[in-house]
DNA sequence: CTTCCAATAATGTATAGACATTATAACGAG
DNA sequence: CTCGTTATAATGTCTATACATTATTGGAAG
């Protein structure tokens, strides 16, 4: 027996009557009294539980008219994108970076599109992560010196772009964009694809309140990687 | 100004506290009893505003040792994969269907292997999803009949497989995997692109409780079609 | 018949207090 | 100094109550 709390007991119970379909979409749950009552608690109880399932998604609440098992609208998942280096250490798989080019320069128009900046100083990265020796990803890195003025100091011929911000930068937001392209000739030679192979394109764009962090695209073989996103309640 | 509730403003305020790096990572938080003559309310409050943030995983909370802002462990992205229909009708475009097969059986090997079935019928769908005229994904579903029975009388050259299932299956778990494919012969002349183009494959298994209902797997033309990742707290 | 308004039923927010739980810190015995 | 024990400070949960908010419903006025 787990001894857990009332509201998790409530939470518990009716998250399994909608995953099992008894209610289905649109069921409209007992009102909070009644719930008070069958399971001799405080009404505020009843309702912390049903709070933690209105923040997943699974009920909509309207005021007067009640509880409501929501419709699933889309197919929501979780997308864990680890930095590329714990990714492929954590295969079993020995991790080489390597250094293409760094450049430091005055944000060109594509960089201040991309970071969104108007202007100033950012830092140009290009990188290949190797596991096992062989190509894993290739990776095209802007990082805004201005919002990072430390990562001017940083070798990143030893330590990860990725795994460096991820570490030092407080706290991000992020937007990302997956998409499947064509690799080119530079791309394909460095990854030891064909030209015009498939390969998968991971975008990043990162920020802190409204400050551009970096940009990040990652090139993976398409035919040696895959995302994998789990089921988000 | 917006009127916003006591816990609203007070999780607001942390959040903004956080994500401007002004609370690293680690950092302790004041703790409750001291929010609550900060903001002049009860601890309750100050309670659930910062409930708020654990579930997001912005707060860690240790009884006795206080509330620390989380370390960011890796970009969590929340990633929405809409019904493939009222995706293209959200982009303001006409959606037009067109089942190009549809097979009942007995699960075979492969059937087996994807739904993770024993045996039993089956559900082959191959479809064309197509947004004002031109095709935008490729889709192969399969459905365990055992599941859902009631999909043997749905007509799915009229109603898309994925909105239906969304709509009539109670509720459901799912994991996708996302990966760059050539197309094949087949795939590039129904989506109307060369022999070997990239295309971005999305697969999904769907299963409610132990069961699995359905798999499919959606190919977008790579130049086409970008999958977006918002952040994920 | 329609329109408007008031009653009502539901959720939304908040309070003050109580007791439970648990990790840490302080302290005392050896 | 080390080990255990006790005190304590923090979060975790819950109650009973109050009032706010809002959508619905039903009835009254026109």
């Amino acid at each position: 027996m787990k001894r857990v709390s009332i509201h998790d007991r409530i939470r518990g119970d009716v998250e399994d009557r909608i995953m099992s379909g008894i209610w289905e979409a649109g069921h409209r749950l007992p009102p909070e009294h009644v719930l008070m009552e069958e399971y001799g608690c405080s009404r505020m109880t009843v309702h912390k539980a049903i709070d933690g399932l209105v923040d997943r998604g699974l009920i909509d609440r309207r005021k007067r008219a009640g509880s409501f098992v929501a419709a699933p609208k889309a197919h929501r998942a979780a997308l864990e994108i680890p930095d590329v280096a714990s990714e492929i250490v954590g295969q079993g798989k020995a991790y080489r970076l390597g250094l293409i080019a760094r450049v430091e320069r005055e944000a060109d128009s594509r960089d201040r599109d991309l970071l969104e900046i108007a202007g100033g100083p950012v830092l140009s990265l290009h990188c290949l992560h190797r596991a096992d020796g062989k190509p894993f990803a290739l990776e095209e890195r802007l990082i805004s010196l201005a919002a990072v003025p430390a990562a001017r100091d940083v070798d990143f011929a030893q330590e990860s772009p990725g795994g460096w911000l991820l570490a030092h930068v407080p706290w991000t937001d992020a937007r990302h964009r997956i998409a499947a392209i064509a690799a080119s000739l530079a791309v394909a030679d460095r990854l030891g694809v064909a030209v015009g192979s498939p390969c998968l394109s991971v975008e990043r764009w990162t920020w802190r309140s409204d400050a551009r962090i970096t940009y990040a695209r990652q090139l993976y073989p398409g035919d040696r990687h895959a995302l994998v996103a789990s089921f988000l309640a």
